[in-house]
RNA sequence: GGAGGGGUUCCCGAGUGGCCAAAGGGAUCAGACUGUAAAUCUGACGCGUGAGCUUCGGUGGUUCGAAUCCACCCCCCUCCA
């Protein structure tokens, strides 16, 4: 891909939300290779899949050309980003922050390529400058080209501002200003020209562009993108088990899998342009040939094996299809022995259980405690239901009391394994010592 | 430091002495319908199979009875100094 093609890709993608300098921008990135940056603060020990969106935008720009660097924020995880957040978060620890800065900083790294000649990528932690920056420098060298006024203009900040209610710290309200600086720091460092972001950033990016400028009367730019919805409403990346991350010991691939495959119709063409490298045409070629079609559309199929590839390997997505070609054709007894084991590695929830655990307590329990099932009530309710199956058969609400019912020895796989399955999409294999 | 407003179950948000495990909405879960969709309808939604148990910032108190009243404390917001 040419230098300056990107911005072309990207908007044809929809990835683009704002550009700061719009013109100069396709300008500058098609006359030679710049170098860019992405922020990401450790605000876990795992990205989830909404930083998956800049993550590959970094990677598109390497593969149009130009240099990524990922910024690891050991600093600014310090302090706490403000933009758009309803309330003040809590502080972590120094200690708790920098376990997160390594872990954060190995996922990050497997979307770039750090060997790849003069455009390989970079990781960076902006601890690396600000750890010795003194506040009396600070508040002298950098705070003294920020206008509060503006700062409090600024709509990440204002319903912190203007709402009745909320708040907002000194510390958090800084934050601007150590992300302008880091920009600035990594203009002058690697001749960083861009900053890319979530479209929540672009407070946080114009921010740094100024700085950049008053410091270094350096002309830089900015690119951010779109917050990704869904078409319910619904927050994206979060599921009744919680949210999406990167790191398979969170979410297994089969989970992760699941997930894309569950998209709504109306998001999952959005989604493959989003985290997926298919080339738009055949996107539109897939939509159009899914709505000639009737019954399920493929996109769905195309896009969870895409993603899953992309962020956990042939070997993980492998796992994932085959729990799901397990688990959604119904015939499980059809699984050997070894499929069965290998489910378990493949991330299939499971437990361990002794046949001694069934002789007293009820089914609720048990399923509460595997984490299939959030509380009783649940199992109550799904019981009523016919929709809590042991190996294929459906249990009733009489069968609670009687475990050791449920768990006949005769109906277990190969003498051992009980596959739980409460609603449709839920499983959770249980192994007898 | 002063004055005022506020902290309710995942979120928003009602509730000012018993009818409150706490309205309503959102989110979530399950069932039906389907395509492991969407929309719609139904049910659940503090914990417990159950009797029952534990909740309304915290601690004490008043009362037969408190989310509701009182005292002190903690935290948040607004204005003043």
């Amino acid at each position: 891909m040419e230098n300056g093609a990107i911005i072309e890709n990207l908007r044809a993608r929809e990835l683009i939300f704002q550009l700061a300098g719009e013109e100069a921008l396709v300008e500058h990135l098609s006359t030679g290779s710049r170098t860019l940056y992405c922020g990401f603060d450790p605000t876990a020990d795992s990205l989830h899949i909404g930083s998956l969106v800049p993550l590959l935008v970094l990677r598109r720009f390497q593969l149009a050309g130009h240099k990524p660097i990922a910024l690891v924020g050991g600093a600014t995880g310090l302090v706490g980003d403000p933009s758009f957040k309803a309330q003040e978060r809590q502080l972590n620890t120094p200690d708790i922050i920098s376990a997160w800065v390594d872990k954060i900083r190995d996922q990050v790294a497997a979307y770039i390529d750090f060997d790849c000649g003069a455009n390989s990528a970079l990781v960076v932690n902006n601890l690396e400058w600000m750890a010795d920056m003194d506040v009396l420098s600070f508040l002298r060298d950098v705070g003294k080209h920020f206008s509060v006024n503006a700062m409090i203009q600024k709509e990440s900040v204002k319903q912190r501002i203007e709402r009745e209610g909320s708040g907002i710290s000194f510390t958090e309200f800084t934050y601007l200003i150590l992300q302008s600086y880091d920009f600035s720091k990594l203009n002058r460092l690697y001749n960083c020209t861009l900053q890319i972001g979530g479209s929540d950033q672009w407070g946080n990016i114009t921010g740094g562009i100024d700085l950049t400028r008053r410091l270094h009367g350096a002309q830089v730019y900015g690119l951010t993108m779109p917050l990704v919805t869904k078409a319910d409403g619904a927050k994206f990346g979060k599921t009744e088990t919680g949210t999406i991350w990167l790191d398979p010991a969170r979410t297994s691939p089969y989970a992760f899998y699941q997930f894309w495959l569950n998209s709504a119709d109306t998001d999952a063409y959005r989604f493959l342009r989003y985290f997926t490298f298919l080339e738009v045409a055949d996107i539109v070629a897939l939509e159009a040939a899914d709505r000639e079609r009737q019954g399920r559309p493929e996109a769905q199929g195309v896009l969870a094996t895409e993603v899953t590839r992309l962020v956990h390997g042939a070997a993980g997505l492998e796992a994932a299809r085959r729990i799901t070609a397990a688990l959604f054709s119904g015939s499980i007894a059809s699984l050997s022995e070894s499929d069965v084991q290998q489910l378990r590695l493949d991330g299939l929830p499971a437990s361990t259980l002794a046949r001694s655990d069934f002789e007293d307590g009820t089914l609720t329990q048990v399923l509460t405690d595997s984490g299939l099932a959030a509380s009783g009530k649940q199992v109550k309710d799904a019981l009523g239901r016919q929709a809590v199956t042991i190996n294929g058969r459906p249990l009733g609400w009489d069968d609670n009391m009687r475990l050791a019912q449920c768990f006949l020895p005769e109906e277990a796989l190969f003498g051992r394994f009980y596959l739980a399955k409460l609603g449709k999409k839920k499983y959770h294999l249980f192994e007898i010592a």
